[in-house]
Order: structure tokens, then sequence, then C-alpha cells
DNA sequence: CATATAATTCAATCCAGATTGAACTATATG
DNA sequence: CATATAGTTCAATCTGGATTGAATTATATG
């Protein structure tokens, strides 16, 4: 057979890693609280009512799963912005669509005695 | 005014409840294999390499998500058939778009030192 | 240069939850 | 009833990763 039953497919392999990233309520609110609008470390700390640090770590983990991007301020490059990536964006929706899509729903496969046993054999049984 | 921009909104507490769940890499496996049609502890268990315990640990999870439904056989009630909630499925699908639909994303909110100043004084500046 | 600020890095601690092994439940069959 | 099978429940252990506090980096400003 050509491709394996039993294995996560590739493209699931990505969603897999974004879908640990994002299942930090932590991190899922700082997606909620870039695509609002708010931008820096300070103002996401407000919010989540979260010290710098733990901000920094999550806004990292973010990064590195290249869900948000990052940006100094011109004049003050003290300062960074984060924002969210498009095209991950876009990426991670189609393939969340594509892996929970209903019509890719199966017919069950045959498994125990009721799936085992043809239709007339079951209603002799009964 | 009207609504928190700093909490996470209520719809989006549904959905991280449903993400922590997923992001376990054996039960987005279960998800997909019993998409396929496979639909008993049994076989799951030899897919994924996991014992029967285990198995039966995060089928229990993937329940109380709601995300998955159970049903004896109807010949021997020894074997339980688990297949993916249609229902769920689909509001996972609808909370998930909304959530991160691309099209939610706003202008960035000023912040730092470039937003406050006038496009005039930063012209200046430079 | 000295001081302040925005943010990161580092090391240590803590904890939810995955994993494991053994006991248990429920059902079927001889 | 005794034995086998499909699966669950329970208690203990282990581990990845969130959290915390202190130190560090980078930049700005007086």
């Amino acid at each position: 057979m050509s491709h394996e039953l039993n294995a996560l497919p590739a493209d699931a392999e990505q969603l897999a890693v974004w879908l640990k990233t994002l299942a930090e309520p932590k991190r899922l609110h700082i997606i909620h609280l870039l695509l609002e609008g708010v931008q820096c470390n300070c103002e996401l700390g407000d919010a989540l009512g979260a010290p710098p640090n733990l901000v920094s770590h999550h806004l990292r983990v973010l990064h590195e799963a290249g869900l948000i991007e990052m940006e100094r301020d011109a004049l003050d490059a003290r300062w960074i912005y984060y924002s969210v990536n498009p095209e991950a964006l876009r990426a991670l929706q189609d393939s969340f669509a594509a892996f929970f899509d209903p019509a890719r729903m199966k017919p069950r496969r045959v498994c125990g005695p009721a799936g085992v046993l043809k239709p007339a054999e079951s209603a002799l049984k009964v």
C-alpha cells in the first residue's frame, strides 16, 4: 500500500507544532492582543498581568514557531514591536481546516464482532 | 468602553480548551485515525504503539472535551467503538477560523516613540 | 561617563499532565 | 462457575515546560 494509515501525515507535523505553541493560554492571549494591534512587551505584560521576562519567553516561542515577527522602533531602538505573521496565519488556517475537515470523515473500518458478521448472520444471531 | 481589549473573548475560552486537548501529539494522532475510520482501543493502540490504558486515558480526555463519541458493539459489548463527534468538529472549525481570521488583524496601536511623534515631528527628527 | 529604560538571558524551582504497572470491571464463552 | 478478553481505573513516577528572580544586553539621555 502507498501511504501508511498509521502514521500522522507529514502536513500534520507542522500543525502539531503550531497547536502545541498555541495551546498555552497566555500565548493564545498574546496572539489575540497582537491581532488587536497591541505590540510591545510592556503593554502585553500589562494586559496579561505577567512580568516582562515571562512575556519575552512566550514571544520567543511564538517567534520560533514562525507565528510572529519583530521590529525595532526607528526612533528609539530599545522598543521592539511584535506582530502576527500574516503568511503564517494563513498557512495555519489552511493546515487546520484541512486536518479537521468534516468531509475527511471516512466510514468505520471493520474491527469488532458486529462488523465481522455479515448482515445475514447478524440477523440470524438476533 | 463596552468590551475589554485586554481580556480573551469568551468564545476563545472554549477554543483554548480544545487547543490544549489537541496539542498532545498522540491525541492529534488519535483524531487522525478516527477520521480514517479506525475505531477501537486495541487498533488505536497498535497504530500509536501505546498500551491500552494510555490510549484509554487519551480517549477520555478527548471525550471530556466533547470531541469524540463512544458506542458499544451490539453483538459483543466488550468492544467499544470511538468516533469523532461531527458537530464538535464543525464547531471547532468555526471557532478556530474566527479566531485566526487574517481579516481580524487591526492596524498597530500607538505605543513607542515613533508612534507618539507626529509625522511632521519625526520628519524633523530625521 | 553615569544613569535610566526596554527587553532578553540564565539558572533554579515548580507543577500539570503524560506515562507506567498493577488491580479492577464488565462481558463473553466453554 | 472458571477462564479469557476488551477496556477502564487507580496510584506512583517522571518530565517538559511555565514561572520566578537575578543578572545581563542594548540603547538612550543628561
